[in-house]
DNA sequence: CAGTGGTCTAGACCACTAT
DNA sequence: TAGTGGTCTAGACCACTGA
């Protein structure tokens, strides 16, 4: 029997038929069969093309939605987006995915785990009072024995449970107050600064006092808004960059 | 008459009921009326209770785990998921952002648009040959009069159209791209890496030699992978951080 | 086995856009 | 007015989980 020129979905595949055609529309889209800013075929002539029910062929458009390849507009149709390039943003945790990808070795050394008391600087960070008993973390994040990143966390200490370096595998703050706090962390506000490294840090990550760092913060806040954590990591920057690509041929 | 305990859904309302369905299961749970690994109902039982189709609270369901609130698993249910804070995501736009809500005067200014010949690195950079004949651009971004990011800005000249200052108002790489190409940039890649300034940028942004920058890569290229323009920012470390907020209690 | 979420249908009505 | 996407229903069958 002579095939249609016009692909097909297989019904009887385990792949369910929106995830087929949005596949299919998005092959389309790369290919520049469908041009940005062109009609996109609509849902009725999808929906009896494909022999699939309307229901489904919006399943499948609203996937190309999420991935921001079409936008709709009600009453007029769908539309192939524009591949926005003006979307900088960066993930600092592409550190650890690369790093499992280009086999490099990872160690986490803990330098130190203690309990202080506040000082006025702290108890600030912390929104607390001065002299408020919390627990003190220094690691250092190394990569094929270099040293990476270097970071320094602080917490009111509430659950008064032992400090036992086999739970710090993960030295995540998030991960360090949910081991070492009642209180379950809610929400948190990261900030990523410019630097140069000071005598400490210059210090444990064998570099030059002045080099140029990433320094970032991180504070955790409770359901009710309020701190129970802070801590900052150094990132080297003369090892360290941060990459994102963006638009609709990656990979 | 007496009103139920439980509220309900306004069906007469312009607002959808799956959104007001989804914004209250996004309540009970900012509230800890559900908590984090709790079961949510079972679709039935959400259904029968608010007088929906099961449809309709699918997707409400749906909504809530496009926002990471909750995860579904077949077979068992719907669970209230952790709020995840190591997501350490910074956006550079934010900057816009910021400056548009803080009131904050913002100027754009053009130093330089030529003409000029790709030497090695350049030809290198744009994946072209030495001498090709590119477009060359310099601005400066201030707030507030006083400069905060410094631009340059290269790509192969294809589209042979005069260089009007007036269509530089945004000065993004891929709205150049746009304007003085005929290609259409399908995908970007971008890197984030700390600097210090030299002496260039130092004389355009007015800071010392040695301060710590942001220096930002921008590589754009069209449908075929091929590059067409390649950008650097230097954003001001003394005057410019990032902030990122994640979690549950946002706003 | 019963219960859950995942997929899909045929049909309906609405709000919006363009003519 | 005709055509589009947006919402919603009642019902069906499937795949997976756990007792």
């Amino acid at each position: 029997m002579q095939r249609q020129k016009e692909k097909v979905l297989d019904k009887n595949s385990i792949i369910p038929a929106y995830y087929q055609l949005y596949k299919m529309l998005e092959k389309k889209i790369r290919k520049r069969e469908f041009r940005p800013g062109e009609h996109l075929p609509t849902e009725m002539e999808l929906a009896s093309q494909f022999d699939i029910s309307r229901i489904t062929v919006r399943r499948a458009i609203a996937e190309l939605v999420a991935a921001g390849m079409v936008y709709t507009q009600q009453g007029r149709g769908t539309f192939v987006a524009m591949p926005r390039l003006d979307n900088y943003t960066f993930d600092l945790n592409n550190f650890y995915n690369e790093i499992s990808q280009k086999k490099i070795r990872l160690h986490e050394e803990l330098l130190e785990a203690t309990i202080i008391k506040a000082d006025e600087l702290l108890a600030r960070r912390l929104g607390t009072a001065v002299n408020t008993r919390c627990l003190y973390f220094r690691d250092i994040i190394s990569a094929n024995d270099e040293p990476l990143v270097y970071e320094a966390k602080y917490m009111v200490y509430t659950k008064q449970a032992p400090i036992l370096e086999s739970e710090l595998k993960d030295p995540s703050l998030p991960n360090l107050v949910t081991i070492h706090s009642n209180t379950t962390p809610a929400s948190s506000k990261d900030i990523l600064m410019v630097s140069k490294s000071n005598k400490e840090e210059s210090d444990a990550l064998g570099i030059k006092v002045g080099t140029p760092v990433f320094l970032m913060t991180q504070t955790i806040y409770d359901g009710d808004n309020k701190i129970i954590a802070w801590g900052k990591s150094i990132y080297r920057g003369d090892r360290y960059k941060i990459i994102n690509c963006q638009g609709w041929n990656i990979k």
